[in-house]
DNA sequence: CATATTTGAACTGTATACATAAATTCTGCT
DNA sequence: AGCAGAATTTATGTATACAGTTCAAATATG
């Protein structure tokens, strides 16, 4: 199954990651899955070497664990971490703009921030008619993938950056599939205020009150998180969509099924 | 990146981390240099492969920059770097502290950090006759990295891991030699009584008051650092025996001297 | 029938070889 | 002498081969 070579044939490396992270988070390889070298580079059609590469990256990012004979597996994410990985994020946000506010926004990341928000308010309509869901995920990820360049260091945008990958603790983890988006369709517009608040913090210097409005909107996420697990079963696993943290064990990426 | 554990020196890729890490920090990798996976390797008297594997670890951990081209190059950093990492640290601990207080710490981690608070009381000295500075900087790096499980989530704690490997926001960065801790010599017993006021806020669950004190006690560390600098030369590069900042262009790592 | 043991397949860690891309050096020309 | 360009040399990316270890199935044993 060597999968069509002629994607990004830039780095091996790079595209094993791609392929990979892109099958645990769809959830075609479920928690606890043993995902080996050979196989994986065998599927994918490249050496181990690459392959080795890339899942190295992908245990840093935290989707895989690695046992202590240094096999990998799938990681197997809790309510309490997707909870944990969110509350990071406000942190770090918080902590962003704060500095950003009290050293001065970087000019042209805070206009591009301006910008984005006005996109949004367009995406979501002015009189509620109806929402273009998938453009308000694009540019709802791009404002936060801005907003975490705002204070110039980068320390923090690495340490921000990383928490992004982690899944779900995204800006737009759930905002992806119009499917949760729709319950939650009202708090899109509290969401989108507190992105103006925020802005309006940053603009006046007030360091304090920009990091607690971020770590409302981390809030917010929360909540919303929170009641599609009460509408589902209490359990994230649940969740339609989010199969990736699914408990149903997987088979052997080798072929050796049963 | 499970780096830790005790896997002494059973893998190279590990023991190369290690020696590059001190190579670099130790000065003798100066910034900018170039690193090559074949000269490094040669130097260490193994393959490319683990040596590839340690500079794509270091790369990550911020030690190395890595190039358009995928060359090593060692990081250079500024004051700023330094700052803006623990500002980071401040945060993740006072996070974590913070939902350990919510949540109710884990027992074992708390008590240890007690115990720990007991010893560092013993190493300052009770009439401040002599502080044994080497005990002391052991039992503050042990009691940080006790301090970051305390949450009992795995997420932060890794994230925490992460930052302290940071040069110079590690707790105890300048703190590892006498020639930095004795100008600093009456701070530390202001840092002890955060840490037991910490412990006290936790205890009493009160998270709010937990992270504004592990926020508190990172500004120490940063008044600190200031301090030093003031009296160095307001440059972190002179600060002695922090030589890893130093300007200084450094000859490659090959042995073609001159 | 359950448990301990052995045996074999599979996987990871490491080394080496090869190809391609980058950088430096050398040479020729202006 | 200075600059441009080509050739050489070096470094990275990838593939493959080999050794030690781990895991698991199958067999033997009480």
């Amino acid at each position: 199954m060597a999968t069509y070579a002629g994607a990004g044939k830039k780095l091996q490396s790079e595209r094993a990651v791609r392929v990979l992270r892109s099958r645990i988070l769809s959830g075609e390889f479920g928690p606890d899955t043993h995902i080996s070298e050979t196989a994986a580079a065998e599927m994918m059609g490249i050496s181990r070497t690459p392959t080795r590469e890339a899942l190295a990256q992908l245990v840093d990012e935290g989707l895989l664990d690695r046992t202590s004979s240094g096999r990998c597996t799938v990681r197997s994410f809790s309510a309490d971490d997707v909870i944990d990985a969110i509350e990071l994020r406000g942190v770090l946000e918080g902590t962003i703009v704060r500095l950003a506010a009290e050293r001065g926004p970087s000019r042209d990341d805070f206009d591009r921030c301006m910008e984005l928000a006005d996109l949004i308010d367009i995406a979501l309509g002015d009189a509620e008619p109806e929402i273009d869901f998938e453009r308000y995920a694009d540019l709802n990820a791009e404002f936060h993938r801005t907003l975490i360049g705002l204070s110039g260091s980068v320390t923090l945008r690495r340490e921000a950056e990383r928490a992004y990958r982690m899944p779900l603790a995204s800006p737009s983890a759930f905002l992806q599939s119009q499917e949760h988006l729709v319950p939650v369709r009202r708090s899109l517009y509290v969401a989108q205020a507190q992105h103006r608040a925020l802005l309006d913090a940053i603009a006046a210097r007030e360091g304090a009150r920009a990091e607690m409005l971020a770590r409302e909107h981390a809030r917010l996420a929360r909540q919303n998180l929170d009641a599609l697990m009460q509408s589902e079963d209490r359990h994230v696993h649940d969740i339609p969509g989010l199969s990736m943290l699914a408990g149903t064990p997987q088979v052997n990426t080798k072929g050796r099924t049963q």
